[in-house]
DNA sequence: TAGATTGTTAATCGATTAACAATC
DNA sequence: TAGATTGTTAATCGATTAACAATC
Protein backbone atom coordinates (compact mmCIF):
# COMPACT_ATOMS: atom_id res chain seq x y z
CA UNK A 1 0.00 0.00 0.00
CA UNK A 2 2.10 3.09 1.23
CA UNK A 3 0.57 6.34 1.19
CA UNK A 4 -3.14 7.36 1.68
CA UNK A 5 -4.29 9.52 4.25
CA UNK A 6 -3.56 7.82 7.93
CA UNK A 7 -6.63 7.49 10.14
CA UNK A 8 -6.37 8.19 13.66
CA UNK A 9 -7.63 4.66 14.20
CA UNK A 10 -4.15 3.59 13.15
CA UNK A 11 -1.95 5.90 14.42
CA UNK A 12 -3.31 5.16 18.02
CA UNK A 13 -2.56 1.72 17.82
CA UNK A 14 1.22 2.12 16.67
CA UNK A 15 2.10 3.03 19.78
CA UNK A 16 0.47 -0.38 21.95
CA UNK A 17 2.26 -2.49 18.79
CA UNK A 18 5.58 -0.72 20.09
CA UNK A 19 4.67 -1.98 23.13
CA UNK A 20 4.41 -5.42 22.46
CA UNK A 21 6.85 -5.35 20.34
CA UNK A 22 9.23 -4.54 22.66
CA UNK A 23 7.81 -7.46 25.72
CA UNK A 24 9.08 -9.50 22.42
CA UNK A 25 12.50 -7.66 22.17
CA UNK A 26 12.83 -8.31 26.04
CA UNK A 27 12.07 -11.62 26.13
CA UNK A 28 14.79 -12.19 22.51
CA UNK A 29 12.05 -13.37 19.77
CA UNK A 30 13.03 -12.63 16.57
CA UNK A 31 10.59 -13.03 14.60
CA UNK A 32 6.75 -12.47 15.34
CA UNK A 33 3.65 -12.58 13.07
CA UNK A 34 0.50 -11.10 12.75
CA UNK A 35 -1.14 -13.31 14.48
CA UNK A 36 0.74 -13.59 17.53
CA UNK A 37 0.52 -9.70 18.08
CA UNK A 38 -3.31 -10.03 17.31
CA UNK A 39 -3.23 -12.54 20.24
CA UNK A 40 -1.05 -10.47 22.54
CA UNK A 41 -3.48 -7.09 21.89
CA UNK A 42 -6.74 -8.65 21.21
CA UNK A 43 -6.81 -7.03 17.75
CA UNK A 44 -7.68 -9.18 14.49
CA UNK A 45 -4.68 -10.32 12.55
CA UNK A 46 -5.97 -8.77 9.13
CA UNK A 47 -6.26 -5.70 11.10
CA UNK A 48 -2.73 -5.13 12.03
CA UNK A 49 -1.40 -6.56 8.60
CA UNK A 50 -3.03 -3.61 6.96
CA UNK A 51 -2.06 -0.45 9.18
CA UNK A 52 1.41 -1.68 8.83
CA UNK A 53 1.21 -1.73 5.56
CA UNK A 54 0.09 1.92 5.61
CA UNK A 55 3.62 2.34 6.14
CA UNK A 56 5.88 0.23 4.07
CA UNK A 57 6.17 -3.74 3.87
CA UNK A 58 7.73 -4.51 6.41
CA UNK A 59 7.00 -8.43 6.52
CA UNK A 60 8.08 -11.41 4.95
CA UNK A 61 5.41 -13.89 3.21
CA UNK A 62 5.61 -17.00 5.09
CA UNK A 63 8.01 -15.67 7.89
CA UNK A 64 6.95 -12.84 9.51
CA UNK A 65 7.72 -9.78 11.10
CA UNK A 66 11.72 -9.40 12.58
CA UNK A 67 11.13 -7.73 16.00
CA UNK A 68 14.02 -5.73 16.14
CA UNK A 69 13.21 -4.17 12.15
CA UNK A 70 9.65 -3.74 13.15
CA UNK A 71 10.28 -1.62 16.19
CA UNK A 72 12.76 0.47 14.07
CA UNK A 73 10.28 1.23 11.68
CA UNK A 74 7.23 1.95 14.03
CA UNK A 75 9.82 4.25 16.15
CA UNK A 76 10.57 6.17 12.62
CA UNK A 77 6.90 6.50 11.81
CA UNK A 78 6.39 7.79 15.73
CA UNK A 79 9.11 10.27 15.39
CA UNK A 80 10.74 8.64 18.33
CA UNK A 81 14.23 8.91 16.61
CA UNK A 82 14.65 12.69 17.07
CA UNK A 83 14.54 13.99 20.10
CA UNK A 84 11.26 15.74 20.97
CA UNK A 85 11.55 17.85 24.03
CA UNK A 86 8.33 18.81 26.34
CA UNK A 87 7.27 21.24 28.44
CA UNK A 88 4.86 20.62 31.08
CA UNK A 89 2.53 23.14 33.07
CA UNK A 90 1.19 22.65 36.29
CA UNK A 91 2.86 20.97 39.30
CA UNK A 92 0.46 19.25 41.02
CA UNK A 93 0.60 15.38 41.72
CA UNK A 94 0.12 14.75 38.38
CA UNK A 95 2.29 16.94 36.82
CA UNK A 96 4.91 15.25 39.63
CA UNK A 97 4.05 12.00 38.41
CA UNK A 98 4.64 12.49 34.99
CA UNK A 99 8.16 14.09 35.57
CA UNK A 100 8.76 11.02 37.13
CA UNK A 101 7.76 9.24 34.11
CA UNK A 102 10.13 10.87 32.26
CA UNK A 103 12.97 8.67 33.77
CA UNK A 104 11.51 5.18 32.73
CA UNK A 105 10.70 6.60 29.48
CA UNK A 106 13.37 4.20 26.83
CA UNK A 107 11.55 6.91 23.89
CA UNK A 108 13.16 10.50 23.05
CA UNK A 109 10.42 12.13 24.52
CA UNK A 110 11.24 14.25 27.55
CA UNK A 111 10.41 16.86 30.40
CA UNK A 112 12.72 19.94 29.50
CA UNK A 113 10.94 22.50 31.47
CA UNK A 114 8.62 22.50 33.61
CA UNK A 115 5.84 25.71 34.38
CA UNK A 116 3.84 27.06 36.68
CA UNK A 117 1.13 29.90 38.03
CA UNK A 118 1.08 29.87 41.34
CA UNK A 119 4.16 32.26 42.50
CA UNK A 120 4.84 29.76 45.68
CA UNK A 121 5.97 27.06 43.18
CA UNK A 122 8.26 28.99 41.13
CA UNK A 123 11.95 28.17 41.27
CA UNK A 124 11.20 24.66 43.39
CA UNK A 125 12.80 21.60 42.14
CA UNK A 126 11.13 18.73 40.47
CA UNK A 127 13.89 15.97 39.85
CA UNK A 128 16.43 18.42 38.34
CA UNK A 129 14.24 20.60 36.38
CA UNK A 130 13.36 24.41 38.50
CA UNK A 131 9.65 25.37 37.81
CA UNK A 132 9.52 28.60 35.68
CA UNK A 133 6.97 31.29 35.78
CA UNK A 134 4.77 31.28 32.90
CA UNK A 135 6.37 34.59 31.87
CA UNK A 136 9.68 32.64 30.56
CA UNK A 137 7.24 30.09 28.27
CA UNK A 138 8.03 31.71 25.23
CA UNK A 139 11.16 32.51 25.24
CA UNK A 140 12.07 28.69 26.83
CA UNK A 141 9.90 27.15 23.95
CA UNK A 142 12.50 28.96 21.21
CA UNK A 143 15.45 27.89 22.89
CA UNK A 144 14.81 24.33 24.04
CA UNK A 145 13.04 23.67 20.78
CA UNK A 146 10.12 22.41 22.43
CA UNK A 147 7.44 21.01 20.62
CA UNK A 148 4.62 19.64 22.95
CA UNK A 149 3.29 21.22 25.68
CA UNK A 150 1.73 19.03 28.50
CA UNK A 151 -1.33 20.69 30.70
CA UNK A 152 -1.82 19.18 34.06
CA UNK A 153 -3.70 22.24 35.60
CA UNK A 154 -7.02 22.13 36.83
CA UNK A 155 -9.97 22.08 34.25
CA UNK A 156 -11.10 26.14 34.69
CA UNK A 157 -7.31 27.41 33.54
CA UNK A 158 -6.79 24.88 31.11
CA UNK A 159 -7.75 27.00 28.21
CA UNK A 160 -6.01 29.79 29.13
CA UNK A 161 -2.81 27.64 29.48
CA UNK A 162 -3.45 25.97 26.26
CA UNK A 163 -3.41 29.68 24.33
CA UNK A 164 0.05 30.36 25.79
CA UNK A 165 0.99 27.01 24.65
CA UNK A 166 0.13 27.66 21.30
CA UNK A 167 1.39 31.21 21.83
CA UNK A 168 4.99 30.03 22.39
CA UNK A 169 4.47 28.03 19.26
CA UNK A 170 4.48 24.61 20.11
CA UNK A 171 3.00 22.51 18.11
CA UNK A 172 0.90 19.49 19.89
CA UNK A 173 -0.61 19.61 23.51
CA UNK A 174 -1.05 16.93 25.49
CA UNK A 175 -4.28 18.36 27.76
CA UNK A 176 -5.04 16.00 31.15
CA UNK A 177 -7.46 18.77 32.14
CA UNK A 178 -11.31 17.77 31.94
CA UNK A 179 -11.96 20.43 29.28
CA UNK A 180 -12.30 20.53 25.36
CA UNK A 181 -9.78 22.73 24.16
CA UNK A 182 -10.37 25.58 21.19
CA UNK A 183 -6.71 25.73 19.46
CA UNK A 184 -5.67 27.06 16.37
CA UNK A 185 -5.55 24.00 13.38
CA UNK A 186 -2.23 23.68 13.25
CA UNK A 187 -1.93 22.74 16.69
CA UNK A 188 -2.88 19.12 17.20
CA UNK A 189 -4.37 18.05 21.31
CA UNK A 190 -4.53 14.58 22.39
CA UNK A 191 -6.75 14.05 25.35
CA UNK A 192 -5.31 12.20 28.36
CA UNK A 193 -8.46 12.36 30.06
CA UNK A 194 -9.19 9.45 32.46
CA UNK A 195 -12.45 11.32 34.21
CA UNK A 196 -14.25 10.16 30.79
CA UNK A 197 -12.61 6.41 31.57
CA UNK A 198 -13.63 6.59 34.54
CA UNK A 199 -17.28 7.36 33.97
CA UNK A 200 -17.97 5.38 31.08
CA UNK A 201 -16.99 2.32 33.83
CA UNK A 202 -19.29 2.65 35.54
CA UNK A 203 -21.94 2.63 32.84
CA UNK A 204 -20.90 -0.73 32.40
CA UNK A 205 -21.31 -1.72 36.25
CA UNK A 206 -24.20 -4.16 36.71
CA UNK A 207 -27.48 -1.42 37.33
CA UNK A 208 -27.91 -2.90 41.53
CA UNK A 209 -25.82 -4.12 43.95
CA UNK A 210 -26.38 -8.00 44.46
CA UNK A 211 -28.47 -8.07 46.81
CA UNK A 212 -29.53 -10.68 49.60
CA UNK A 213 -32.83 -11.21 48.95
CA UNK A 214 -31.94 -14.22 46.29
CA UNK A 215 -34.71 -12.46 43.72
CA UNK A 216 -31.84 -11.31 41.45
CA UNK A 217 -30.57 -12.97 38.48
CA UNK A 218 -26.82 -14.09 38.12
CA UNK B 1 -35.67 4.80 19.94
CA UNK B 2 -34.62 3.64 23.20
CA UNK B 3 -32.99 0.24 23.51
CA UNK B 4 -31.05 -1.17 20.91
CA UNK B 5 -27.55 -2.57 21.94
CA UNK B 6 -25.15 0.83 22.95
CA UNK B 7 -21.91 1.13 21.16
CA UNK B 8 -19.18 1.86 23.22
CA UNK B 9 -18.22 5.39 21.04
CA UNK B 10 -21.58 6.41 22.36
CA UNK B 11 -21.18 5.34 26.48
CA UNK B 12 -17.67 6.92 26.12
CA UNK B 13 -19.40 10.91 24.71
CA UNK B 14 -21.66 10.47 28.13
CA UNK B 15 -18.77 12.35 30.18
CA UNK B 16 -18.27 14.84 27.67
CA UNK B 17 -21.72 15.79 27.62
CA UNK B 18 -22.16 15.94 31.26
CA UNK B 19 -18.72 18.25 31.52
CA UNK B 20 -20.23 20.73 29.40
CA UNK B 21 -23.58 20.78 30.67
CA UNK B 22 -22.14 21.39 34.11
CA UNK B 23 -20.31 23.94 32.68
CA UNK B 24 -24.00 25.56 31.01
CA UNK B 25 -25.70 24.98 34.51
CA UNK B 26 -23.11 27.01 36.06
CA UNK B 27 -24.03 29.93 33.62
CA UNK B 28 -27.39 29.49 34.84
CA UNK B 29 -28.44 28.20 31.16
CA UNK B 30 -31.97 26.88 30.99
CA UNK B 31 -31.92 25.31 27.94
CA UNK B 32 -29.74 23.98 25.50
CA UNK B 33 -30.18 22.83 21.96
CA UNK B 34 -28.16 19.99 20.08
CA UNK B 35 -26.64 22.84 17.93
CA UNK B 36 -25.19 24.26 20.92
CA UNK B 37 -23.89 21.50 22.49
CA UNK B 38 -21.99 20.12 19.29
CA UNK B 39 -20.59 23.52 19.41
CA UNK B 40 -19.19 23.50 22.23
CA UNK B 41 -18.26 19.87 21.66
CA UNK B 42 -16.52 20.22 18.28
CA UNK B 43 -19.64 17.16 17.55
CA UNK B 44 -22.66 17.28 14.48
CA UNK B 45 -25.49 17.57 16.80
CA UNK B 46 -27.38 15.02 14.84
CA UNK B 47 -25.08 13.03 16.48
CA UNK B 48 -25.55 14.17 19.72
CA UNK B 49 -29.59 13.99 19.52
CA UNK B 50 -29.35 10.35 18.29
CA UNK B 51 -26.86 9.14 21.07
CA UNK B 52 -29.83 10.99 23.36
CA UNK B 53 -32.14 9.36 22.29
CA UNK B 54 -30.73 5.80 22.59
CA UNK B 55 -31.66 6.30 26.97
CA UNK B 56 -35.05 8.57 26.34
CA UNK B 57 -36.88 11.00 24.62
CA UNK B 58 -35.17 13.86 26.82
CA UNK B 59 -35.63 16.62 24.43
CA UNK B 60 -38.70 19.08 23.60
CA UNK B 61 -39.29 19.54 20.20
CA UNK B 62 -38.68 23.14 18.93
CA UNK B 63 -36.98 24.11 22.43
CA UNK B 64 -34.00 21.46 22.90
CA UNK B 65 -32.89 20.38 26.46
CA UNK B 66 -33.80 21.61 29.88
CA UNK B 67 -29.90 21.77 31.13
CA UNK B 68 -30.48 20.42 34.69
CA UNK B 69 -33.16 17.79 33.63
CA UNK B 70 -30.86 16.09 31.19
CA UNK B 71 -27.68 16.52 33.65
CA UNK B 72 -30.24 14.71 35.58
CA UNK B 73 -30.82 11.57 32.94
CA UNK B 74 -27.28 11.25 32.51
CA UNK B 75 -25.86 10.72 35.84
CA UNK B 76 -28.74 8.37 35.86
CA UNK B 77 -27.35 6.67 32.53
CA UNK B 78 -23.68 6.55 33.75
CA UNK B 79 -25.31 5.19 37.49
CA UNK B 80 -23.70 8.38 39.00
CA UNK B 81 -26.76 8.88 41.27
CA UNK B 82 -25.55 5.67 43.40
CA UNK B 83 -22.40 6.00 45.42
CA UNK B 84 -19.74 3.71 43.51
CA UNK B 85 -16.66 2.86 45.52
CA UNK B 86 -13.21 3.03 44.26
CA UNK B 87 -9.90 0.89 45.23
CA UNK B 88 -6.59 2.42 44.23
CA UNK B 89 -3.80 0.05 44.08
CA UNK B 90 -0.46 1.81 43.89
CA UNK B 91 0.49 4.68 45.82
CA UNK B 92 3.41 6.34 44.01
CA UNK B 93 2.92 10.01 42.32
CA UNK B 94 0.15 9.09 40.34
CA UNK B 95 -1.29 7.31 42.75
CA UNK B 96 -1.63 10.40 45.15
CA UNK B 97 -2.87 12.15 42.17
CA UNK B 98 -5.64 10.54 41.89
CA UNK B 99 -6.11 10.41 45.38
CA UNK B 100 -6.47 14.43 45.34
CA UNK B 101 -8.69 14.36 42.50
CA UNK B 102 -11.11 12.80 44.55
CA UNK B 103 -11.60 16.21 46.32
CA UNK B 104 -12.82 17.83 43.57
CA UNK B 105 -14.99 15.59 41.88
CA UNK B 106 -18.75 16.09 42.63
CA UNK B 107 -19.61 12.84 41.52
CA UNK B 108 -20.20 10.06 43.84
CA UNK B 109 -17.22 7.85 42.59
CA UNK B 110 -14.59 7.67 45.10
CA UNK B 111 -11.75 6.57 46.00
CA UNK B 112 -12.11 4.60 49.79
CA UNK B 113 -8.88 2.40 50.29
CA UNK B 114 -5.72 2.61 48.91
CA UNK B 115 -3.01 -0.31 48.75
CA UNK B 116 0.81 -0.78 47.46
CA UNK B 117 2.46 -3.75 47.81
CA UNK B 118 6.15 -2.15 49.23
CA UNK B 119 6.24 -2.36 52.90
CA UNK B 120 7.59 0.44 53.19
CA UNK B 121 4.54 2.52 52.39
CA UNK B 122 1.92 0.66 54.16
CA UNK B 123 0.36 2.57 56.82
CA UNK B 124 1.31 6.02 55.56
CA UNK B 125 -1.42 8.51 55.53
CA UNK B 126 -2.87 9.43 51.98
CA UNK B 127 -5.27 12.76 52.67
CA UNK B 128 -7.45 10.71 55.39
CA UNK B 129 -6.47 7.12 54.06
CA UNK B 130 -4.29 5.04 54.95
CA UNK B 131 -2.59 2.70 52.41
CA UNK B 132 -2.85 -1.02 53.33
CA UNK B 133 -0.91 -4.02 52.25
CA UNK B 134 -2.52 -6.07 49.00
CA UNK B 135 -3.29 -9.10 51.33
CA UNK B 136 -6.11 -7.13 52.78
CA UNK B 137 -7.75 -6.04 49.80
CA UNK B 138 -10.38 -8.59 49.33
CA UNK B 139 -11.59 -8.31 52.51
CA UNK B 140 -11.98 -4.43 52.28
CA UNK B 141 -13.12 -4.59 48.61
CA UNK B 142 -16.12 -6.77 50.37
CA UNK B 143 -16.56 -4.93 53.18
CA UNK B 144 -16.60 -1.75 51.45
CA UNK B 145 -18.84 -2.51 48.88
CA UNK B 146 -15.67 -2.02 46.47
CA UNK B 147 -16.67 -1.89 42.92
CA UNK B 148 -14.05 -0.42 40.84
CA UNK B 149 -10.14 -0.62 40.70
CA UNK B 150 -7.68 1.83 39.82
CA UNK B 151 -4.24 0.48 38.95
CA UNK B 152 -1.09 3.08 39.47
CA UNK B 153 1.27 0.39 39.49
CA UNK B 154 4.38 0.33 37.23
CA UNK B 155 3.69 -1.99 34.04
CA UNK B 156 5.75 -5.08 34.97
CA UNK B 157 3.57 -5.12 38.16
CA UNK B 158 0.32 -4.50 36.53
CA UNK B 159 -1.13 -8.08 35.41
CA UNK B 160 -0.27 -9.46 38.82
CA UNK B 161 -2.43 -6.71 40.79
CA UNK B 162 -4.84 -7.07 37.72
CA UNK B 163 -5.40 -10.81 38.93
CA UNK B 164 -5.84 -9.84 42.71
CA UNK B 165 -8.63 -6.91 41.62
CA UNK B 166 -10.63 -9.59 40.04
CA UNK B 167 -10.54 -11.72 42.52
CA UNK B 168 -11.28 -9.92 45.23
CA UNK B 169 -14.69 -9.21 43.16
CA UNK B 170 -14.50 -6.21 41.65
CA UNK B 171 -16.07 -4.96 38.29
CA UNK B 172 -14.39 -2.76 37.02
CA UNK B 173 -10.88 -2.02 36.51
CA UNK B 174 -9.38 1.45 35.53
CA UNK B 175 -5.29 1.18 34.56
CA UNK B 176 -2.87 3.36 34.26
CA UNK B 177 -0.02 1.35 33.96
CA UNK B 178 1.15 0.75 29.90
CA UNK B 179 0.25 -2.79 29.35
CA UNK B 180 -2.80 -4.95 28.64
CA UNK B 181 -4.68 -6.71 31.22
CA UNK B 182 -6.40 -10.35 30.62
CA UNK B 183 -9.00 -10.64 32.84
CA UNK B 184 -12.38 -12.38 32.35
CA UNK B 185 -14.91 -11.40 30.80
CA UNK B 186 -17.06 -10.32 33.31
CA UNK B 187 -14.43 -7.93 34.83
CA UNK B 188 -14.49 -4.22 32.55
CA UNK B 189 -10.89 -2.77 31.82
CA UNK B 190 -10.95 0.71 30.47
CA UNK B 191 -7.40 2.03 30.09
CA UNK B 192 -6.00 5.53 30.79
CA UNK B 193 -2.77 5.19 29.14
CA UNK B 194 -1.38 8.75 28.30
CA UNK B 195 1.99 7.25 27.00
CA UNK B 196 -0.61 6.10 23.89
CA UNK B 197 -1.59 9.60 23.38
CA UNK B 198 1.69 11.56 23.97
CA UNK B 199 3.50 8.88 21.06
CA UNK B 200 0.55 9.24 18.83
CA UNK B 201 0.61 13.10 19.11
CA UNK B 202 4.27 13.15 17.86
CA UNK B 203 3.15 11.40 14.67
CA UNK B 204 1.13 14.33 14.09
CA UNK B 205 4.37 16.84 14.51
CA UNK B 206 6.08 18.08 11.66
CA UNK B 207 8.52 15.83 10.39
CA UNK B 208 11.40 18.36 10.53
CA UNK B 209 12.13 20.33 13.10
CA UNK B 210 12.06 24.38 10.71
CA UNK B 211 15.81 25.00 9.84
CA UNK B 212 17.32 28.11 9.30
CA UNK B 213 18.45 27.83 5.77
CA UNK B 214 15.28 29.95 4.68
CA UNK B 215 14.32 26.74 2.28
CA UNK B 216 11.37 24.98 4.80
CA UNK B 217 7.93 25.89 3.39
CA UNK B 218 5.88 27.67 5.99
C1' DT C 1 -49.51 30.78 13.43
C1' DA C 2 -44.38 30.78 12.18
C1' DG C 3 -39.95 29.36 13.67
C1' DA C 4 -37.21 26.14 15.94
C1' DT C 5 -35.61 21.83 17.12
C1' DT C 6 -36.41 17.19 18.26
C1' DG C 7 -36.37 11.99 17.22
C1' DT C 8 -35.70 8.89 13.58
C1' DT C 9 -35.11 6.98 9.00
C1' DA C 10 -32.30 6.71 5.05
C1' DA C 11 -27.82 7.75 2.86
C1' DT C 12 -23.08 8.10 3.36
C1' DC C 13 -18.90 7.33 4.92
C1' DG C 14 -15.15 4.85 7.04
C1' DA C 15 -13.22 1.09 9.50
C1' DT C 16 -12.84 -3.84 10.27
C1' DT C 17 -12.66 -8.45 8.69
C1' DA C 18 -12.51 -12.26 5.34
C1' DA C 19 -10.39 -14.28 1.69
C1' DC C 20 -6.77 -15.32 -1.31
C1' DA C 21 -3.00 -14.84 -4.73
C1' DA C 22 1.82 -14.03 -4.16
C1' DT C 23 5.89 -15.71 -2.25
C1' DC C 24 9.23 -16.71 1.36
C1' DT D 1 8.37 -28.93 -2.38
C1' DA D 2 4.82 -28.02 1.39
C1' DG D 3 3.48 -24.96 4.94
C1' DA D 4 3.12 -20.46 6.54
C1' DT D 5 2.18 -15.80 6.34
C1' DT D 6 2.27 -11.57 4.05
C1' DG D 7 0.00 -7.54 1.40
C1' DT D 8 -4.17 -6.32 -0.71
C1' DT D 9 -8.76 -6.53 -2.68
C1' DA D 10 -13.49 -7.30 -1.86
C1' DA D 11 -17.23 -7.97 1.53
C1' DT D 12 -19.09 -6.76 5.78
C1' DC D 13 -20.07 -4.27 9.43
C1' DG D 14 -20.84 -0.20 12.15
C1' DA D 15 -20.81 4.62 12.96
C1' DT D 16 -21.68 9.29 11.37
C1' DT D 17 -24.32 12.58 8.93
C1' DA D 18 -28.18 14.42 6.21
C1' DA D 19 -32.80 15.08 5.77
C1' DC D 20 -37.36 15.62 7.26
C1' DA D 21 -41.92 14.72 9.38
C1' DA D 22 -43.65 15.55 13.89
C1' DT D 23 -44.53 18.91 17.17
C1' DC D 24 -43.45 22.25 20.79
Amino acid sequence: MKQDKISEAVVRRLPTYLQVLYEFERREVVTVSSQELGNELGLNPAQIRKDLAYFGDFGRKGVGYDVLNLIGHIRQILKLNQKINVALVGTGNLGHALCNYNKYSKDNMKIVAVFDENVEKIGKKINHLTVQPMSELKQTVIEQQIRIGIITVPDFAAQAVANQIVEAGVEGILNFAPAVLRVPEHVRVHYADFTKELLSLAFYLESERRNTDGSALD
